[in-house]
DNA sequence: AAGAATTCCAACCGCAATTTG
DNA sequence: GCAAATTGCGGTTGGAATTCT
């Protein structure tokens, strides 16, 4: 492929960007979306090229960014989600609503990193019974419907033209091995405990049908917005007409009930929260 | 007070993946 | 099936802000 001529050649604007340009092309996504990144600069009158308004918008324009520093919970999952899926920023970042991948990459290297370095694990012996353990292949996980989004981050994307198929109990075997690997790696009989808690639960994470995404998805607007959740399913564009607020709600909650569910998973447990301060 | 060193983060770069015609 | 166009991602950097000496 020919690469495209940089901005500064094709005499487009770099650098900071000013309160002017973050307005115009606000003011243009909002009432016409973002379909061509590339097409948008010209379209809003914008001397930037299509790659810097993207990132100008996905890292700090969105409406659904949350500001502020991180809360110690927020970093804490951070970590968590980082010893399982690597430098996937955006993996990790969808799983942290409101966060974006390039906030959490700067976390990671500016604070994360120096904590890490600094951590001693602590000496538990009641932890590091392994024989004790049960063996990864004791935990089978019904309900993994969490888990089988992170064995996807791990092992590439579920769908798509050339992406092998898992069957679901492939999916499930395969990705209970890998959190039960951590938690017996990491001595942890707490984590290994939630397991199985999962396991035994049938509506640990609770559902929403079909036809919520159906429902929203039935009419194509240009005017749109993403939810980015913990769960892939969240993050479909919705039609703003079609949006009913009884439906925002269920998402919110939904998004509630994930924040739960990683809270439960890795904060909650005292030996995971056993982390250095700084 | 001032200069040096360090920290922080927005933005850029380049590559790979995906989509389009 | 192919090439071009577009998008997404992770690594890196520049410079403003802050802290240190």
């Amino acid at each position: 492929m020919v690469r495209a001529p940089c901005c500064e050649k094709m005499g487009l604007k770099k650098g900071p960007w000013t309160t002017e340009e973050d307005q115009i092309i606000v003011s243009y996504i909002q009432s016409n979306g973002h379909g061509n990144w590339r097409a948008i600069p010209k379209l809003a009158g914008l001397l930037r090229c299509g790659k810097s308004c993207r990132l100008r918008w996905t890292n700090y324009l969105r409406p659904d960014i949350k500001r502020g520093n991180f809360t110690r919970e927020e970093e804490d999952s951070i970590i968590q989600l980082h010893e399982m899926l690597g430098n996937r920023w955006s993996a990790i970042a969808a799983r942290l609503p409101g966060r974006t991948d390039n906030e959490i990459k700067n976390v990671w290297h500016t604070h994360l990193k120096k904590r890490l370095k600094n951590y001693q694990p602590p000496q538990n012996s009641k932890n590091n019974n392994d024989s004790k353990a049960p063996s990864t292949s004791q935990i089978n996980l019904k309900n993994s419907h969490n888990f089988s989004n992170i064995q996807e981050d791990i092992n590439g994307p579920r769908s798509g033209p050339n992406s092998p198929q898992r069957s679901s109990s492939e999916i499930s075997t395969v990705t209970a091995d890998s959190m039960a690997a951590t938690a017996v790696t990491n001595g942890d009989q707490t984590m290994v405990k939630q397991l199985d808690e999962m396991d035994s639960s049938e509506n640990f994470i609770p559902e929403i049908d079909e036809s919520f995404w159906t429902d929203n998805l039935s009419t194509a607007d240009n005017s749109s917005f993403v939810m980015a959740g913990a769960h892939e399913e969240l993050q479909v564009q919705f039609p703003f007409h079609a949006m009913k607020q009884e439906r925002v709600e269920m998402a919110e909650a939904k998004l509630e009930d994930d924040m739960d569910f990683w809270y439960n998973v890795f904060i909650k447990s005292g030996d995971l929260l056993e982390l250095p301060e700084f």
